[in-house]
DNA sequence: CGGTGTGAAAGTTTTCACAGCG
DNA sequence: CGCTGTGAAAACTTTCACACCG
């Protein structure tokens, strides 16, 4: 060991608790995000101050946002990238990679497939399945479409545990009922409509209507930006 | 006037005020997105609790995000769908219909051209930006791509004022500095990137591999969903 | 010094609970 | 009655401010 460490225990403690605000979550995502970045470019440590400046938040609230999961700093030098990298993974559980099943591939589903940040953060996409028996068979991005009464056995083949619903709003539900019925784990659904799930399957819904929506509201109210940064150099 | 409106004006009092928090306003969304389907399916009015319980909410918070904006309501009835609809949209700024600019035409970007969702939530891309010449002058869902020296031009002539960045990481502060000095007034930003901006213009990420990692997060750790809520009969 | 980690204070959002209305 | 609208209480999140560390 030539580099001595924060106080505890190498890794921290993490309490792996279900206490941690979602919003908190979701910042973490973010510094780990901008860290990735800044690693790229050379930087070796971070202190709270700088991190949050570069994404609109206080300094106080980088740390106590971290201090949810452990303590990773070095007081009087900040954060090293490659460790707060390595823990910011292991708490949203990215140091492993996961496979993901898509159902519906339209234009959506076809452009997801061929998106690169997924595997940049351990996502793989390891089975693509549609109801169209005209797609079925088709090669996309390396991948062979399977007709989702293929679902369940490939999810089991496969040790898929994540699930991404790329159908029209209509048929969401049932794909939700499907992936569910094939022992899925969590789902982020892009299909327009609030999903019933059984309370142990995650879900993160993606409706990129909203989102306008909500920039319009934002527009229409001309909103204050939170403090803006300009970057560093 | 054979119907009689709740207390003060018709369309109640907005006030249009900037204090009111995002979460209200992002589950104004939802609200409106639930009630759309609900008239679809051709019921009339809807009480503050089954509208909560179709979106696992509580009734109080129903009532309390609607407060923000106004009375809708009608004591021991409920709402009537389609008058909370008109007000929801007003509040939304989406009564009125909104031009987009696409800054990158690439797979993701094609599959938004063609993302019917939009236009029923009164948003039209009115044009589709492109660096690569070899992509100007294609047509894509029957927009013409335009080389991004034309932005600034068009996005006057078409009176524009929201754009859409779907071009690599690298690229995207360079699109937002362009969109910026079109005078375009928010953006939603498809690329995994922290943009700077001036404070006038709003902004809206949305991080599909970050949507992933939330998943992840919550999966590891086996967050218990809320309520969650079996649909009416 | 410069910077972390963290209690305590301040501020914000959610839930409660109930008066009042049709 | 059934349900809204809304103060007041409770719960939660952010900011402050400072002891402590290298």
């Amino acid at each position: 060991m030539t580099e001595s460490r924060p106080q505890p225990s190498p890794q921290a403690e993490p309490p792996s608790d279900g206490g941690v605000p979602k919003v908190v979550v979701s910042r973490i995502s973010l510094y780990l995000r901008e860290l990735q970045r800044l690693v790229a470019a050379g930087q070796q440590t971070i202190s709270s101050g700088q991190l949050g400046t570069l994404l609109g938040f206080s300094d106080a609230q980088v740390r106590k946002d971290l201090g949810f999961f452990g303590q990773f700093g070095y007081p009087g030098v900040g954060y090293r990238c490659d460790e707060l990298i390595r823990a910011m993974r292991d708490i949203l559980g990215t140091n492993h990679s996961w496979n993901v099943a898509m159902v519906g591939v339209g234009n959506l589903g076809q452009a997801l497939l061929g998106y690169r940040g997924f595997g940049r953060q351990n996502f793989s996409i390891a089975a693509a399945f549609d109801a169209d028996s005209a797609k079925v068979g088709q090669v996309v991005q390396g991948l062979t479409i399977q007709h989702v009464d293929d679902l369940a056995a490939t999810v089991k083949a496969k040790d898929i545990r994540l699930g991404m619903i790329v159908v029209p709003a209509a048929r969401a539900q049932e794909a939700a009922d499907r992936l569910v019925a094939a022992g899925i784990e969590g789902i982020v659904n892009f299909a327009p409509v609030t999903l019933v799930l059984p309370p142990h399957v995650q879900n993160i819904g993606v409706d990129l209507a909203i989102e306008l929506e909500q920039l319009s509201f934002a527009v229409t109210n001309k909103l204050l930006k939170p403090p803006a940064v300009p970057p560093p150099g």
